[in-house]
RNA sequence: GGUGCCAUCGCCAAGUGGUAAGGCCGCAGCCUGCAAAGCUGCUAUCCCCAGUUCAAAUCUGGGUGGCACCUCCA
């Protein structure tokens, strides 16, 4: 298995530090708005590398946190009028559905920062006992980067003296430009926290150190995790500051591999909320099936930027379609288990830092050439066995597949719709018995107004929706 | 202003030194009553310039054009 580090930028072996287990932390989502597509291309490219470290037999454990405490979620509790947790238990359960929707599967673990508030404290404290922080006369806690002499290795920045560039809300008690809060003092009473450190809440980035040092850590490793994951904007600081924290409050490194997925632009343009292109998954979902979605999501390789347009949903739906025509060309036959050497071959490109185009190239090919011997030799057994050995493959590592040929093609369809289409494809039958073609055209015609199309073959007359 | 990434057929997209994968679209054909689906064949020398090398899409330098991050962000 090779994975692309992108705080080494290049391509390495893995290596598991505990042999034959990985520990994985992604940064998941804060709970305070609908998961947008974003969120969705994370999940999934994440949800792939398990499926593929599992089938290379490593036992996983994956973490991803649920970030329930931020200014974000209590500033939509004070709108509405709700609490807290009304906020946060709505957007996480919306969240688990939608994912499921695409085909992710839950993590093995989902730590809540509401419930690490223990850990933090106490990572905060060994920091401040380490004089690797700080607390200010108005309560704050800092991290003071310039006690740590490796800060800013992991993103490769240069500290930037020019003050009219840096954003940061600063306060005139930092030691440092450059040091960020890990306990922010509340004043007005509303909604905090009582810690060692007086009445507050957790700076954002101490909760994923904290998380991890609480739920997933190895404590005798050198690393915390092997890997640890997340979208490319998180590398600085989020990330940075991380692993600062975890690097000078623990007795290890935060992670031996990072890996950061690409942004999903919408139309050529960036998704953001002042530009009113925000595309949740949510609606979504709503126009496009959600295997449809994993797939055109998943197509293009995980550390480029993907830009997301209908057109190309459509282009690589018809990618997914022939993997059903196969399955439903082999409708009814009952798989075994058989090792072919096209497994193999996915296994490796899919090894090769998810290389995903190669992958679906190999998978096409293998579609291919079994179509072809089914055409010219329909009896082909062993043929039939391995293809179907295939798809479930495909459907175990990348999550494609899994449906039933039928329902797919002919998904969103309602009932009564169907029952009339039935009732057509009958009667155009009867017409092509008496060879009547003006006839059964017609019918065609007609079955065609319904937005699908219709496919003779010799198990009978089928139809897809268009 | 600082740092980094990218540029391959009409579109999407692999390929990091050995002579351009795959998908969509298009064209021709097989199959079909005709279609659809499936199959076969055809379609690029890799943004520009210079250099290194027996050999470069792949390395180096210089352009041009996109994009990202710089303390809210997946």
């Amino acid at each position: 298995m090779y994975i692309y580090d992108s705080v080494q930028k290049t391509k390495r072996l893995f290596t598991a530090q505990n042999e034959g287990k990985v520990t994985l932390y992604v940064c998941g989502p804060t709970v305070y708005d609908d998961a947008h597509l974003g969120h969705a291309k994370s999940a999934l490219v994440f949800d792939l590398l398990v499926r593929v470290l599992r089938t290379n037999g490593y036992d996983v454990t994956y973490a991803r946190n649920i970030t329930d405490i931020d200014d974000k979620i209590i500033n939509k509790a004070k709108e509405q009028n709700k609490s807290i947790k009304e906020i946060t238990e709505f957007y996480t359960d919306a969240f688990h559905k939608e994912m499921a929707q695409i085909g992710v599967s839950r993590p093995d673990l989902e730590p809540k920062a509401t419930e690490s508030l223990d850990a933090m404290y106490a990572l905060i404290q060994k920091l401040i006992e380490s004089n690797h922080a700080y607390q200010t006369a108005d309560g704050d806690v800092y991290f003071d980067t310039s006690s740590d002499s490796e800060y800013l290795t992991l993103s490769k920045r240069v500290q930037n003296e020019d003050e009219k560039v840096n954003r940061v809300e600063n306060s005139l008690h930092k030691r440092n430009n450059a040091d960020f809060a890990l306990w922010k003092s509340v004043k007005d009473g509303t909604i905090v926290f009582d810690s060692p450190f007086g009445a507050g809440r957790p700076g954002w980035h101490v909760e994923c150190s904290a998380m991890i040092e609480k739920h997933l850590a190895n404590q005798d490793m050198k690393f915390a995790v092997d890997i640890h994951g997340g979208g490319a904007d998180l590398l600085f600081p989020h990330h940075e500051n991380e692993a600062a924290q975890t690097r000078c409050g623990t007795n290890h490194a935060l992670a031996n591999y990072w890996m950061h997925n690409g942004f999903v632009n919408i139309d050529g343009e960036k998704m953001s909320k002042s530009l009113g292109n925000s595309f949740f998954l949510k609606d979504a979902l709503k126009i496009y099936d959600g295997e449809v979605l994993r797939f055109y999501l998943l197509c293009t390789h995980y550390r480029s930027n993907f830009n997301f347009n209908e057109e190309d949903l459509v282009t690589s739906k018809k990618r997914l379609d022939k993997i059903y025509r196969l399955k439903k060309r082999l409708f009814g036959l009952t798989s075994v288990n058989a090792k072919t050497q096209f497994q193999d071959e996915l296994l490796k490109a899919l090894s090769d830092d998810l290389n995903i185009s190669n992958t679906l190239a190999l998978i096409d090919e293998m579609i291919t050439h079994a179509n072809e011997t089914l055409d010219t030799a329909g009896k082909h057994k062993e043929l039939k066995a391995e293809t179907l050995s295939n798809l479930a493959y495909i459907e175990e590592v990348l999550g494609f597949g899994a449906k039933n040929p039928f329902e797919y093609f002919q998904s969103g369809m309602d009932e009564e719709t169907k029952t009339k289409i039935a009732e057509l494809i009958l009667k155009r039958d009867e017409a092509k018995k008496t060879k009547d073609f003006a006839i059964s055209d017609k019918i065609r015609d007609e079955i065609l107004s319904y937005g699908v199309s219709i496919m003779d073959t010799p198990q009978g007359t089928f139809w897809e929706k268009v």
